[in-house]
DNA sequence: GCATTGACGAAGG
DNA sequence: CCCTTCGCCAATG
């Protein structure tokens, strides 16, 4: 039953020019949205298990349109190498982050992951 | 087309 | 120990 028409690209189009090579940013998508519930990894850790070890600031710019994207990244399960929710902002609503986080089981305090270590989650390791 | 910025990170002073 | 600088690469002005 081939009336599968060529729709729906499992991931791409973070711009509609149709431009970026969304493989690096599909990668970040891929991961993060197996990041296991409950837990927490940083951009460099994506970056790394990519192979960008370097490129940690493309991991948070592909984050600005995870939110967008469908299914919907678990941005907010991404914060930076100090556990600290830099990126909250960027949500709709600053207190989205750290609302969902809460809501998984992760507390956060002054904007920062309590007990960051035991939460985090390294997909070069896990994955 | 060049300059600045950015949800980062590691290294240097 | 805190602050500054560099690297990374893409988007935006």
């Amino acid at each position: 039953m081939p009336t599968k028409k060529s729709s729906k690209p499992a991931i791409k189009q973070i711009k509609p020019s149709g431009k970026t090579d969304e493989n690096f940013f599909s990668w970040v998508y891929d991961v993060a949205r197996q990041i296991p519930k409950g837990r927490v990894t940083s951009y460099g850790a994506i970056a790394a298990s990519l192979g960008a070890k370097s490129s940690a600031r493309m991991v948070g710019w592909a984050m600005n349109g995870a939110q967008k994207l469908k299914p919907k990244v678990p941005a907010h399960r991404v914060v930076n190498r100090n556990g600290m929710l830099s990126g909250k902002m960027h949500f709709d609503t600053p207190d989205a982050m750290e609302k969902l986080l809460a809501k998984e089981g992760i507390k956060v305090k002054n904007d920062q992951v309590v007990d960051f270590e035991k939460h985090f989650w390294d997909p070069a390791i896990e994955l």
